[in-house]
RNA sequence: GGCGACGUAGCUCAGCUGGUGAGAGCGCUCGACUCAUAAUCGAGAGGUCGACAGUUCGAAUCUGUCCGUCGCUACCA
């Protein structure tokens, strides 16, 4: 909320997967978990929220993937999509709308800015030499291209890189290239595609990059590295049939729109989808219009280019619309070493972390563990450690202690509040603060150290509760156990609340033991609520499970 | 090759524009407690802040070189 108290617009923007294959831990730890995590806070402070993503289903990869599996790439991106909604369902990340690329509403607001933008010339065709197949007839793409690396001698390299010695290459410097396609020897040939004129925006973007306050620094060194080097024009048409088509017709069959120029639109698309949904299409101007609106990008490291040089690029020249307000990007979680990739085999897909650890466990660990500043090292053990010694540890079993005391001893209900003494009222001004510093943390995209402030206070209330000593208490002063036990559970209820964007799943478990807590304040527990034995929050991981699993075979 | 980073206690990481004797969590040691998922709480041990040189009254923090790791390099997204 803003600091005048009025609900601001939130546009919680967050990467597209891209639906060539399954996600792994390090794409969620990187953009979707704390998207959510930032996203459940803003609602709960009373924020008018809008989360929005949705598969990306373009591009040549797909098409790649789809030739070898001998499938249609509809099929790759069905199964993928599909696997994907699953994921988001079975975490509990909470979008307001999430679609893909592949929806008629997506082209149309595509062409509409593609439009613009060529109408107002920031857009231009340029013609240029490039690899064609004769017996396909057509253009090939660079990764459509084989040949022989000039540097390891790789005779499968790419036309965009070779994958042996990890250069990157140009089509042109493949020995004896070869089209992918029909093994045919492609030929130069002259062909137009539509350029993005990014060095219309050098100056513009410079100086708003220069304007930015708060943003993390590797993004913006990152972004302003580029500028310094100097915008160069870019191509964003390519030779393929699997995309957008371009809505103009002077370029003949064969060219799609690129996948990065329509991908970013997504997010304005998105949010006119989930308008229209409401039945009312102008709904989406709150976000994209209104100058007191605040939009979050949420990325890995390696989209940071996009999202802050070329999607600012296309929305300055679009003209009218908000500009990212932060772009958060993570940096990477690595396993042994490396960047998480599902197709090398490295770390585990989103699947099998939920086939290891519950929800709530796993989001605990991976937030505990969040990439914010630097890469981090991961390993099933050290999730599991995260969720053994930290999670249930010190909150699920503060949890199950305050639920099993008061069952036991209050007559399994809730006492009433009674007289507090001054190390009760002490504890609980210890929660509120740590209310407002979860708050603030969250609110800067400060996501672990907000969670390490909320498990702070719960390592506080296991301290008051040794120092009191609520079960001596019972047998001596009956009435001072449960004046201390009431406090505990008033504790509770508010350390839940600033643990609720880390962990909704246990949190709604609480709702219905402790009773529903609205926005972000602790309340007193209803006295006289009953409260029965309880069973354990969260199950610690048996370590034995996890032996021989990914992180422990070569990678 | 070019660009961007990173290398801080056993492990995972914080340390903003240089300045009270270098931090957190976990692990470890010792102690307390026994309500609780053998959980909790307290105390303690443990670091030449990658190496070398420099700037400075003073550097983990700035500069340079080197070693190591990683990412990007605009047709992967």
């Amino acid at each position: 909320m803003s600091s005048n108290g009025v609900a601001r617009p939130v546009l919680v923007a967050v990467a597209w997967p891209y639906a060539s294959g399954s996600r792994h831990l390090g794409h969620l730890a990187g953009a979707y978990l704390p998207a959510d995590v930032f996203a459940r806070f803003q609602r709960r402070v009373g924020n008018r929220v809008l989360m929005v993503s949705g598969s990306d289903v373009h591009g040549t990869p797909i098409t790649v993937r789809a030739d070898a599996d001998g499938v249609t790439p509809n099929d790759i991106v069905d199964r993928y999509h599909a696997e994907f909604v699953d994921n988001w369902e079975r975490l509990g990340i909470s979008w307001d709308r999430y679609t893909s690329t592949g929806t008629d509403n997506h082209a149309a607001v595509t062409h509409d800015i593609f439009l613009r933008l060529l109408g107002k010339g920031h857009i231009d065709k340029r013609t240029s030499d490039q690899y064609y197949d004769e017996e396909a007839e057509r253009f090939l793409p660079d990764r459509y291209i084989e040949g022989t690396c000039p540097h390891c001698d790789y005779t499968e390299a790419r036309g965009d890189q070779c994958e042996s010695c990890g250069r990157t290459l140009d089509p042109e410097e493949l020995i004896n290239p070869r089209s992918k396609i029909t093994g045919s020897e492609p030929v130069p040939r002259q062909t137009e595609h539509f350029f993005l004129r990014l060095s219309d925006f050098q100056e513009s973007l410079g100086d708003w990059l220069d304007s930015r306050e708060g943003w993390r620094a590797h993004v913006l060194n990152f972004s302003k590295g580029w500028i310094e080097e100097g915008l160069q024009d870019r191509a964003i048409t390519r030779d393929l049939d699997w995309g957008i088509d371009v809505p103009v017709d002077d370029l003949g069959p064969g060219k799609r729109i690129y996948v990065w120029f329509e991908a970013v639109i997504g997010y304005l698309s998105a949010t006119k989808e989930w308008a229209t949904d409401q039945d009312d299409p102008e709904a989406w101007r709150d976000w994209w219009e209104n100058p007191d609106a605040r939009s979050v990008y949420f990325i890995g490291k390696d989209n940071i280019p996009f999202h802050t040089i070329i999607w600012p690029a296309m929305l300055q020249g679009y003209g009218g619309l908000n500009l990212p307000t932060d772009v958060p990007a993570n940096q990477y979680v690595t396993f042994r070493g490396g960047k998480a990739s599902a197709s090398r085999g490295v770390g585990l897909t989103i699947d099998e972390g939920l086939d290891l650890f519950e929800p709530d466990a796993l989001r605990y660990a991976l937030a505990a563990s969040l990439p914010e500043q630097s890469d981090t090292e991961l390993t099933v053990n050290e999730i599991a450690r995260r969720i053994n010694e930290e999670l249930v540890a010190t909150w699920g079993n503060l949890v199950n202690r305050v639920l099993s005391m008061v069952h036991g001893t209050c007559g399994g209900v809730v006492p009433p509040v009674g007289e507090r003494a001054r190390n009760d009222t002490a504890l609980l001004a210890d929660v509120d603060a740590a209310l407002e510093r979860v708050a603030a943390h969250i609110d800067r995209v400060e996501l672990r150290a907000g969670l390490q402030s909320g498990m702070a206070a719960a390592a506080a209330v296991n301290a008051y509760l040794n120092a009191t000593e609520p079960w001596k208490a019972a047998r001596d002063d009956p009435e001072r156990a449960r004046v201390i036990l009431g406090t505990a559970l008033s504790a509770v209820n508010g350390i839940r609340v600033c643990l609720s964007p880390y962990l909704p799943f246990s949190n709604a478990a609480l709702d219905g033991i402790l009773g529903p807590v609205e926005g972000w304040c602790r309340t007193e527990v209803e006295p006289g609520r009953p409260i029965e034995r309880p069973s354990p929050l969260f199950a610690k991981v048996d370590p034995t499970t996890l032996d021989g699993l990914v992180d422990d075979e070569p990678g």
